[in-house]
DNA sequence: CAACTAACAATCAGGCTTGACTGTTTCTTT
DNA sequence: AAAGAAACAGTCAAGCCTGATTGTTAGTTG
């Protein structure tokens, strides 16, 4: 019954497939492994695909990693949007879109961008291709954050700056995980984060 | 004329000289290239000091590198300190205090933080070397910032928790600094920054 | 001053990764 | 249906890193 199905499948769609195999597995191995331990055969082999066949699609190990975050990042962003879009109406929506920004930062996959934008730093060629990327990415959140809160956004400069605050907090904060280091909770970090979000864009905590 | 003083070292300094070569060569190693980059003989041939003598100190990679964190840490406390304590007695000292830290943010050598906090994410052995010396110097600084605003920190809650953010925005901003990324730039955040902390230490910006 | 300990030097083998090369299968277009 | 293009598979040599091993020098203690 499924070999009708299977039976015909068209260039584009065997492309996508091995493509999202290959950038799934590279995620998993960096989250797993690492930078250094993201060999390009570990991740042919946990994609199931030839090690000819992945360098067909990604032709290097720069190229394969920086496209494997595109791919994260561009499922963070739906995540967020479909997850902003089935809020309830009477629901804290300042709260709610920094409760889910976190939630973005704690996924299992995030710790790849950790490891390539620390890669990166010493590393041109990754830097090349992860810069517009991450980028793009940056310049995306900002445009989605303005169009949630349009009233809060007027004056841009301050909703820009507490914006990236934010964003600067919960990078380090994803980035201090698993050190196991003292100091308060993460979640007393979260609630101050969102009161001064809420006093910065001139908002009182409902 | 050197000879003389040259001429009797005793065990303990020879032993203090040579592991201080050593952790400063890991740690422009570790800036340089990484921490994937940071293999045992590049620190040995930078340090001019033969790898035999190297092990000898340093056992295996990861206790060299996180002596070598711990080296830094050190000196970042005790510049920190000394920074403070020649603030003239007229300055804004909780403003001197935040530009003051991310000084310390900003120091070339502390990219080699960052390399070991993400190698240690995926590296048990780093990670046994490595957390118990972040936990002590981040209660270091805890202690410190205690000392230096002992009004401000009598509500030890809600001072440890602006304080853990701002350490936390702070690795943020040098864990994405060099991707070139768009959005405010770090004199707008650390500004904004400062104003939030006062805020949150009850306290209005002077 | 002699034995002993710590510091230092040099070499080596095993293991692993990268990207190139060549050959085969599957789809599309005419 | 046949030819051409894209996707895929397997193999390989060169280069490099790690940590162990063995030998030598300098300093200390009784």
């Amino acid at each position: 019954m499924q070999q009708a199905v299977r039976a015909r499948r068209t260039q584009a769609e065997r492309t996508a497939t091995t493509r999202a195999k290959l950038l799934d597995a590279a995620l998993e191995c960096l989250v797993e492994r690492g930078y250094a331990g993201t060999t390009t055969t570990e991740v042919a082999d946990r994609a199931g695909v030839s090690r000819g066949a992945q360098l067909h699609h990604f032709p290097t190990r720069a190229a394969l990693v920086a496209a494997a975050v595109e791919h994260l990042y561009a499922r963070m962003t739906a995540d967020y949007q479909a997850g902003f879009a089935s809020l309830s109406p009477r629901a804290d929506r300042l709260r709610a879109g920094v409760d889910l920004l976190w939630s973005m930062f704690t996924r299992r996959h995030f710790a790849a961008v950790g490891e390539l934008f620390t890669a990166a730093r010493t590393d041109a060629e990754l830097r090349a291709h992860l810069a517009p990327i991450a980028a793009h990415h940056e310049a995306n959140v900002f445009r989605l954050a303005r169009g949630y809160f349009p009233d809060l956004a007027r004056h841009d400069a301050r909703f820009d700056t507490a914006l990236a605050l934010i964003l600067d907090a919960m990078n380090g904060m994803a980035a201090t995980r698993g050190l196991g280091l003292p100091g308060p909770s993460e979640s007393t970090r979260l609630d101050t984060l969102y009161t001064i979000a809420a006093q910065a864009f001139g908002e009182p905590a409902t």
